[in-house]
DNA sequence: TTGAAAGCGCTAACAC
DNA sequence: GTGTTAGCGCTTTCAA
């Protein structure tokens, strides 16, 4: 024990040790150097018109270091009467792999304005959300984030309104006036298929998923959109649906090479996936015999899959990011409707360059 | 406006619209209900031995009703002097894809315990990280969750120390004291390696992974005790090591195959998934011709590549759990050392099953 | 340049 | 049964 001591260099440095049930108090430090908890208040919070004695600041500081006082941020926001917190509730967004880039977009971007993330995992429980949204009503919270694993539309639940919100990755049909952020998935489409038009295709598959979301609708208006850009009649014969995860875009290939096209767009990467095994048993290379594009850049299949998948990206960590921005009112608020945020395309190896002829 | 009043149909369902900027108070519910603010807490907290008419509860509970009260849970912590949070910095959990489910776990568990989760992502950033503590020992937290992105040794940051702490998913060799969860590699290995050995199969590869890591030794270890347990030799020619990931498992096929083994077991699914394309460009099927299962569970993976693959689950949806029940002293703490999570068995197709001779 | 005192919203003795 | 009152740790006039 007393050997301890040895090591102890600049006594300043090592804050006596307290009692952690009963942490330092300003009063405690404003004894200790001799002066009043408004004067330390004032050297804490380095008032600009804080016109304090050198000497006073000075063992002020020493108080603090040696006491090892932390403010205590509930007593100061009880009497700002504003806490620096922002709350997060997701349906499952913790769950679900990529999506929990939603919550490091947010926190980043909410730490960068000293807000602090409360965070609440509903997984889509009605009862937990209600308690949820109430904990963080009584956390008095600067505002909302609700957000959703996947991009879709969604009720605001009535608690939301007691405080401000911005939606992440949903939005409400009956609500137009409330705010949210989501990906602009027809930008995403269109992006994709510029890749296959780019690589020289002209007859290019999309292999749609059959479940109705905002994301069938937009990557297909997107596709047609890059198509008759380039002067290419739509074909609603190109147009398959599947499943969309690896067994879907399996399931697809005979149909598939039935079109006679020499590109395909996947609805997402897991079709994608399914498919390069499927295209493989039928002995077809990618990208010589068939170029392949995916949706949502989900890295530990796109980035390794034989050869790395093109694809675009689902912009999960921006998603986050623009909620707390547009929950602070630091984002221009655009026209009406959501904001849309743009889905970047990420070029690997499964579209082969166009040498241009 | 006027017209939505119709619809009003029980008057104290609807809240009086309140300022968001100046919330309702207890006073304020209390002269509404005539009463004092001591009778209004009263009736809010339920209190046992609260011994109060019931026509005046009655009258408390509408006001609370009509005025929308929310208790300011600040005043409250400040007041009972400590406060209803826990912690979670993390140097990447949001980052990577599965280990989100160490904050779902961690926030499942403390809400259970009617406490609230402060998260931070330091992206390993150590200023960021103090920044983080900091404002967690602002808030008084009852105590604070560190965890890595995957198991490994870690230092505990000095002013970590002014909190109660528990390490998830990691451990400090240099503070044995420390209170830790981590998964159970070696009962991992062994069950993956089970799971093979079951298979019928004698002579099993294991492709570990060439960076240094407890997963690495832990999950040889189990390999071969489970060896061992079945009477079968441990052969150092039967471990070779690849860079963990697709390429890495692709890579070794070659070298796998000279080894004649009918089962291998990867270091995890990534490295099985790139071993899956090896194994098919030479023809081989699985698990007919080499069975295989990986480590992790990853499921965007192991449960849709084909045919689906057998390996064994990195549980940290329990590893955050676990991390919150011992940080509130729920769990017996056991012994000294870290304690170990299961890592179960998750078996699919990739290893036939043994019809016993 | 600094201190005294009021008060943020709430709980907990202790009266009545 | 219910009200009065004294703080919890801090900020902020207002005096001195």
């Amino acid at each position: 024990m007393i050997s301890q001591e040895k090591n102890s260099g600049s006594a300043a440095d090592i804050p006596i040790t307290t009692d952690r049930a009963h942490p330092v108090t300003l009063r405690e430090v404003a004894e200790a150097a001799g002066v009043s908890t408004a004067t330390v208040s004032l050297v804490i919070n380095k008032k600009k018109n804080a016109r304090i004695a050198d000497d006073t600041r000075q063992r002020v500081q020493e108080a603090i270091q040696l006491l090892g006082y932390r403010p205590n941020a509930m007593a100061k926001n009880l009497v700002s009467g504003t806490s620096k917190f922002i709350g997060l509730v997701a349906d499952g967004v913790a769950t679900t792999p990529f999506a929990g880039q939603i919550i490091h977009g947010a926190q980043d971007e909410a730490w960068k304005h000293g807000y602090a993330l409360l965070i609440a995992n509903t997984e889509g429980n009605v009862d937990l959300e209600r308690d949820a949204i109430a904990m963080m009503l009584e956390y008095k919270v600067r505002g909302i984030l609700y957000s959703t694993w996947f991009h879709r539309a969604t009720e605001v639940p009535e608690t939301l309104r007691e405080s401000d919100f911005v939606l992440v990755n949903c939005f409400s049909p009956d609500s137009p006036a409330s705010r949210a952020v989501v990906p602009d998935e027809a930008q995403g489409g269109k992006s994709a298929t510029e890749i296959l038009l780019r690589g020289g295709h002209r007859r290019i598959a999309f292999i749609n998923t059959t479940t109705p979301a905002p994301a069938k609708d937009g990557r297909l208006e997107g596709y047609r959109e890059a198509l008759e850009a380039e002067g290419i009649a739509f074909d609603p014969e190109l147009v398959m649906e599947a499943y969309p995860d690896q067994e879907g875009g399996y399931g697809a290939t005979e149909e598939l090479l039935k079109l006679n096209v020499s590109a395909v767009y996947c609805y997402n990467d897991r079709m994608a996936m399914g498919l390069y095994d499927g295209l493989r048993e039928h002995g077809l290379a990618i990208p010589e015999d068939m170029a392949v594009v995916g949706f949502d850049n989900q890295e530990v299949i796109a980035a390794h899959l034989r050869p790395p998948l093109s694809t675009v990206s689902l912009p999960h960590y921006e998603l986050g990011a623009a909620g707390v921005r547009m929950l602070l009112g630091l984002d221009q608020a655009a026209g009406d409707g959501p904001v849309k945020i743009a889905c970047p395309a990420v070029e690997r190896a499964s579209v082969a360059v166009h040498t241009a002829a």
